[in-house]
DNA sequence: GCTTGACCTTGGAGTAACTCCAAGGTGTTT
DNA sequence: AAACACCTTGGAGTTACTCCAAGGTCAAGC
């Protein structure tokens, strides 16, 4: 299996594939005689895996982690659940900056109904006068 | 007043000061004999509009756009109105993807409620079978 | 007069997670 | 033989900074 061959059965680009090779992600596949890449089924977990992961928001780190673990299969697992806590934490903590934002930009919003000029408009103007509020964590 | 001087005034670094100065979001300041960036009360607030809009989590381009049109005080405000529009669009669109990741994980996390070993741990099995579901757009 | 410490300057490298491109090799078809 | 699609590597570009090194300046203290 070439690598066109894993993007297209993944939806992850040969280029893409190719990155996470090089950062240690994927294990490195066989070469024929040309160079070429051959992906084996075993490739095509690996990358679904990550891919899953990647689609829930986890960075490359909490992934390798998460690989790292899922080989030592006779370890407790508590590490993968806390791994899988903190992230929903973190997605969690976001989405509450996001939302606090998107109550601050629809007040925003409020200042200005109705076209007007540019030196009139009330969001130039509350954009000037946001009182900041707390960020829990960047 | 010296880069210090703004930076503490403002909240925002010397180093992100001279960033956004590089990359033409704070105009250059003039200097004095030292060659040190000398600053004045204009740039408070530009520099306090540039914050403000950061923390609403607006790009450096849309800044960019809004700093442009608030200098063309005659010009009708639809453009304003629009940015606004949209970026409260990205804003909503990040959101309902973040909580469709958080009902994902949550889910996930249930399938391994009491610690085990490894290999019967079922938020591994679960991260090797998510059903894709639909991202709205990246 | 000299040292110390706190500033300032510039330029460049590093971060995350890719994406895109160029230059060159290979393989299949017409 | 030419056209086209694929493969390889290496390197640059993206966003929004952050950190660092090497060197210049300035005020205070001994």
């Amino acid at each position: 299996m070439k690598i066109s061959d894993l993007a297209q059965q993944t939806g992850v680009s040969s280029d893409t594939i190719r990155y996470y090779e090089k950062i240690g992600l994927l294990p490195e596949p066989a070469r024929n005689l040309n160079n070429y890449r051959v992906y084996s089924a075993e490739h095509v977990k690996y990358l679904r895996f990550i891919k899953n992961c990647r689609q829930l928001d986890m960075t490359q780190e909490e992934i390798a982690r998460l690989l790292h673990l899922a080989i030592s299969p006779f370890e407790p697992c508590d590490e993968i659940n806390q791994l899988l806590d903190e992230h929903l934490g973190h997605v969690q903590e976001r989405i509450q900056e996001l939302q606090q934002v998107e109550v601050v930009l629809s007040k925003l919003r409020e200042q200005c109904l109705h076209p007007k000029q540019v030196q009139d408009c009330g969001i130039l103007e509350g954009l000037n006068s946001i009182v900041a509020w707390e960020k829990k964590s960047s």
